[in-house]
RNA sequence: GCGGGAGUAGCUCAACUGGUUAGAGCGCCGCCCUGUCACGGCGGAGGUUGCGGGUUCAAGUCCCGUCUCUCGCGCCA
């Protein structure tokens, strides 16, 4: 028999039906059996009746249980419907259950909100947590989310193209996760900390439209808004201004969100200067939502601009406070191949904050060797350096590297946003401990020595 | 790397200054229950108090070490 999705089964009324998926709970009334089942679709109450040929399996089975249930679909009683539930006025006469399979005793309640468990538990058993309501709803907006921004980008003409994994570490920035090479032994890769370089380079390639959803991977200590991975909605758009970015990210994120049925604050997003933000609120990333905004889950977007290319490092050189490949702003592009007012130079940069959170950030690209070559400068970088480093960006942009910029999303941060999630976890499906432990399995974990001889690689033992 | 919080039954927690047999709710198991939907009633099982040492007549409780989870700082283009 045809498999009928429990959502739809108030189409269904007076007919034979059979559904497919868990039990939810049972409730056990002696002569009658009541159980909830639920699906991807949702839930029913199924009632196995007195003396009915069901009722020796309804008595085995427990939650959890991946079941298969015929059965005839009525309307309930008027005093037994329960308003403002799903399928509250109809129940399932329950006349055939097979098990297709049984459960153990789920080691902790999925019917209810599970962020109070031991993350060591939720962890271990991360299958069952997404089980749960909360962590469902998560993991499909975040589909729905990513689907909707997909379907606005090719509306947009934009291609998506995936960048290599396997690729080269960068000293600048954050600390690279490494890779050994079996063929090259004592060499390594770096994972992509953003896929920054590969999406100029396809601006190069003549793509002109790029985006990613792309994973972005970094060994710095985690935090509640942090792991070692997360996935970035990356975009990059040649023959673009600062403005031409901004305004499509924005048309997207307006789209996309409100098609979802959230409440912006403010359009246009405001745009507020780096300066002006630290001034009012003391940090480049703020919430400007009254106390009653928050309440109705309103998103308050905005744009910081104008941020300092460069900042003092300790050593009291200079360093790029974003992206050593963005652009000043036009007026100061002569201060920096100049090597003049460094302090005073504002970068084409533009981040993208909503409700407290960075979600997103971006910047008009170097695309002329000079420039490159003169932030590198201004770091105190030498000819050979920048040649080891950049070289390959160099003399891509000697072959007619078209002006570009982009920006990247960070697709949990918003997630978070739109979920109103405080950690990173619970908008991710096998998320790290803060250890950096995976979920359900069990890495990072000691290669054997054959492995380890084929990587050419010796471990030091800490004992 | 640094600082804070936590670890007791399957889950969430309790156990005052060290002192009877370490408790509760939920869950689980059994019996009863013909309209439940957080079903209900009765009964029951379930513990190496993260791990290892130490102090003490006596340690869940105090001390030392260690592991894990977690929040923050450093760090994170």
């Amino acid at each position: 028999m045809e498999r009928i999705l429990i959502g739809e089964l108030s189409k269904h009324v007076g007919e034979t039906v059979s559904i497919s998926g868990w039990v939810d709970v049972r409730r056990d009334q002696g002569k009658m059996v009541f159980f909830d089942f639920r699906d991807r679709s949702g839930k029913v109450q199924g009632v196995v009746l007195p003396a009915s040929a069901a009722m020796d399996i309804a008595k085995e089975v427990r939650n959890e249980y991946v079941v298969s249930v015929v059965g005839k679909v009525n309307k309930r009683p008027e005093k037994n419907i329960v308003a403002d539930r799903q399928n509250g006025d109809i129940e399932l006469e329950i006349l055939q259950i097979t098990v297709l399979n049984e459960s153990e005793v789920p080691p902790f309640d999925i019917t209810t909100d599970t962020s109070v468990v031991d993350e060591n538990v939720r962890a271990e058993y991360r299958y069952l947590d997404l089980r749960s309501e909360r962590m469902q709803k998560n993991m499909r907006l975040r589909s729905e989310f990513i689907h909707r921004c997909r379907d606005f980008l090719y509306g947009k003409d934009f291609v998506e193209i995936e960048t290599p994994l396997l690729t080269e570490s960068t000293p600048e920035g954050s600390r690279d996760f490494v890779v050994p090479s079996r063929l090259n032994p004592g060499k390594f890769y770096a994972l992509p900390q953003s896929p920054q370089q590969y999406k100029q380079l396809l601006m190069t390639a003549g793509f002109e439209r790029y985006f990613q959803v792309a994973r972005a991977i970094r060994d710095e200590d985690l935090r509640a808004d942090r792991g070692f991975e997360h996935t970035q909605l990356d975009l990059e758009m040649s023959f673009a201004s600062m403005d031409d970015v901004m305004s499509t990210v924005e048309e997207m994120i307006t789209t996309v969100v409100e098609s979802l049925g959230y409440t912006i604050k403010q359009k246009p997003f405001p745009r507020i200067s780096y300066k002006d933000a630290m001034e009012t609120y003391g940090a480049d990333k703020f919430d400007m939502r009254t106390p009653e905004e928050k309440e109705k889950g309103i998103l308050a977007y905005a744009w910081v601009v104008n941020f300092p290319m460069f900042e003092k490092t300790d050593e009291g050189g200079w360093t790029f406070t974003h992206n050593p490949f963005s652009m000043p702003i036009p007026e100061h592009v002569d201060w920096l191949l100049k090597g003049e007012n460094i302090d005073q130079i504002i970068a084409a940069q533009y981040d993208i904050v909503c409700n407290g959170f960075e979600s997103g950030g971006g910047s008009i690209r170097a695309h002329k060797p000079e420039i490159l070559e003169a932030v590198y400068r201004v770091m105190g970088h030498s000819k050979e350096d920048l040649e080891e480093r950049v070289g390959h960006m160099l003399k891509a942009f000697k072959l007619g590297t078209p002006p570009h910029g982009g920006l990247a999303l960070g697709v949990e941060r918003n997630m978070m946003n739109l979920t109103g999630e405080s950690y990173l976890r619970e908008v991710q499906a096998f998320p790290m401990t803060r250890g950096g432990q995976t979920a359900v399995m069990n890495a990072p974990k000691p290669l054997s020595d054959k492995q380890l001889k084929e990587l050419g690689l010796k471990v030091d033992k800490k004992d």
